[in-house]
DNA sequence: TTGCTCGATTGGAACGATCAAATGTACAGG
DNA sequence: CCTGTACATTTGATCGTTCCAATCGAGCAA
């Protein structure tokens, strides 16, 4: 049978073993513990070696729970699986744990419901803040109501549906995709391009939005005439880009260049104007918005705008560790730049 | 001035608050939170009007403490911005909120310096149990030294270097490498293939010894010899991959088939062959192994293992639950499955 | 001697929940 | 009138840590 100091597999440690190990109080460990000055050299080695000894790991739950603290953040993401979503995870996980914080992972799949019964069952776990990028329709107030005044977010990528602008003072952290659409647009234009359709994207979230605005500012800027049927709308994924793209034919005069919502909608309209026989960066220019990895590699290259997804979830981390440390600051809208990256998609239109 | 009942931005609300609020004791309003039978039907209400009217939100922190329980899985990848991880992770994360576990999430990068100080820091927060999907080259003795043996650990995708078998009893959830290659193989040679290749990742890894065992097996029971030169290493990108394309055609007899390390180094390979004027799917036959999105739209389209990692997230998630509830049981091995999915990309050899 | 500071340590009450055992009612049957 | 029992509620200890005030011996000045 095992003495009573040795190692034991059933038990958890705690602060109370290794002070009886070694003939001190609780209160002295936990002085160690924490590298207090106020311990004796000797005795700090000895509760040091009996740590060791005995493999003691330290409760970070019931020292939060006695210092009202918290060492934890929730992340909430609206789709994980997307490459740029898991880019930013990355991100906000590599800075929050160079803070001595932990990531509470929740995953909604753009559904309302997980949402809300995520956000309930993360806050139960008390985290110092959420970084939220949210669902698809969100409403400004369910969140509200689920989340509460007392635990300070930061809302990532969208905005949120209804939203009261007063009543909660959230942090943001949101791409500049009207800037980014009209740098690609007027990049187009400068190739000649004049037919220019804006393709993708559902025209009710405000990420499409902005893009929208971004390219129609620049075309008239130009001078250029946007025809309605240039306009077209698909969910923000390849296979359903790649099926619209007959739709910016149906009717004359036809673009010859498209500004496309995302990468991932850019792939899709190229494999679907290949299918047509229309080569992309020959017969017909195309842009997107992101820079994912496939992008680079693509046939042709993507010409696209780069928004780093994994330096934007360390930007995400450290905004809100910025608000942690002062939670009376006002409120911050922070709007990351995005590149334009030209690559050989982008193209002048076929009769120049 | 606030009254004393106002529900207080201030500070947080606990079962205490309640109590006082209504009169009755913190006891009956944690029997009320957990819906015991045992509470009248009237104070319940009573109880229940005032936890809304406060907006309390329950500590499970404390309540673990207590109960010595635990409601926390961490989940330890090595590469989340890969799109299978991020997939499996989406999975994991399903399958745990289901069963009102959370999500701990930390990164490691491929780095087993950061892995040590992630398992560290998830620790202190008492998980359940842990997902790991390890860092390559990760040794058995470190993760043992950091996670001890009271917390039940899931070994996903890799196994450890230097494993002592009989001292880690720990589940492990892999795919099933050798079949999946030996299934791409014998396909390839079905289809009148008698010179293939096995092209890309670290001959190091554990996968990718399974793969090439695989290969080699489909290859010597079909009696096809294996030319030295027909097996290229590369790193599992499509960067790599695509520069190493050429190393298949300096000695002959040059390869007209290849079984690719995964669909990253596939699509890489396609993209080297394109260059070299070799038209995969025509002149030269390819399969990949993960059946990433990417891969059904790939010009050609991918032959290829579907791995199901969203399927592979919630089983991990199931094999832990049930290591939960049963800690007795003996170690599981667990083997998923790898389907083959045959698209384009494969073809008859030229000649034939 | 007393008084005082200084460094090192400690006991006991928190934190917010749960649990086991005790308490208080009300009502039945003997 | 007493006992038993079913229900409804409370009391006080407890989980593993930290904080506060108290303690204690030693050194040193007056």
């Amino acid at each position: 049978m095992a003495t009573d100091s040795t190692p034991h597999a059933n038990r958890k440690v705690t602060l109370a073993d290794i002070a009886a190990g070694c003939d001190v109080s609780r209160a002295t460990v936990s002085l160690v513990l924490r590298g207090s000055p106020l311990v004796n050299k000797l005795t700090r080695a000895r509760v040091e070696e009996e740590l060791r000894r005995q493999g003691y790991v330290y409760n970070r739950a019931a020292a939060n729970l006695r210092r009202r603290t918290s060492s934890s953040i929730a992340l909430v993401l609206n789709d994980l699986a997307n490459p740029f979503f898991a880019e930013f995870a990355t991100g906000v996980d590599e800075a929050l744990g160079g803070s001595g914080y932990v990531t509470l992972l929740g995953s909604t799949s753009e559904s309302i419901a997980r949402e809300q019964a995520v956000l309930g069952s993360l806050l139960e776990h008390d985290p110092a803040g959420i970084i939220l990028s949210p669902a698809e329709g969100s409403a400004a107030s369910r969140v509200l109501a689920a989340v509460g005044l007392h635990t300070p977010l930061l809302l990532f990528n969208r905005e949120l549906a209804g939203e009261a602008p007063s009543s909660a003072p959230w942090d943001r952290l949101m791409l500049d995709n009207q800037r980014g659409a009209r740098l690609a647009t007027e990049h187009l234009i400068s190739l000649g391009q004049r037919r220019i359709a804006f393709f993708g994207g559902h025209a009710s979230s405000s990420s499409c939005q902005q893009r929208h605005a971004g390219y129609v500012e620049a075309m008239q800027a130009a001078g250029l005439p946007i025809e309605a049927h240039w306009r077209i709308e698909c969910a923000p994924n390849r296979v359903d880009a790649a099926a619209q793209c007959g739709a910016l034919f149906f009717d004359a005069p036809a673009p010859t260049a498209a500004v496309c919502y995302n990468d991932a909608v850019a792939l899709g309209l190229m494999l679907g104007l290949y299918q047509r026989g229309v080569r992309p960066g020959r017969d017909f220019a195309v842009t997107g918005f992101d820079d994912i990895a496939e992008s680079a590699l693509s046939a042709p290259p993507l010409t696209t705008l780069a928004s780093k997804p994994r330096a934007r979830g360390r930007q995400a981390a450290e905004l809100l560790l910025q608000r942690l440390r002062d939670p009376q600051a006002t409120p911050q809208r922070t709007i990351a730049p995005v590149q334009l990256v030209v690559r050989a998609s982008s193209c002048p239109p076929p009769s120049a």
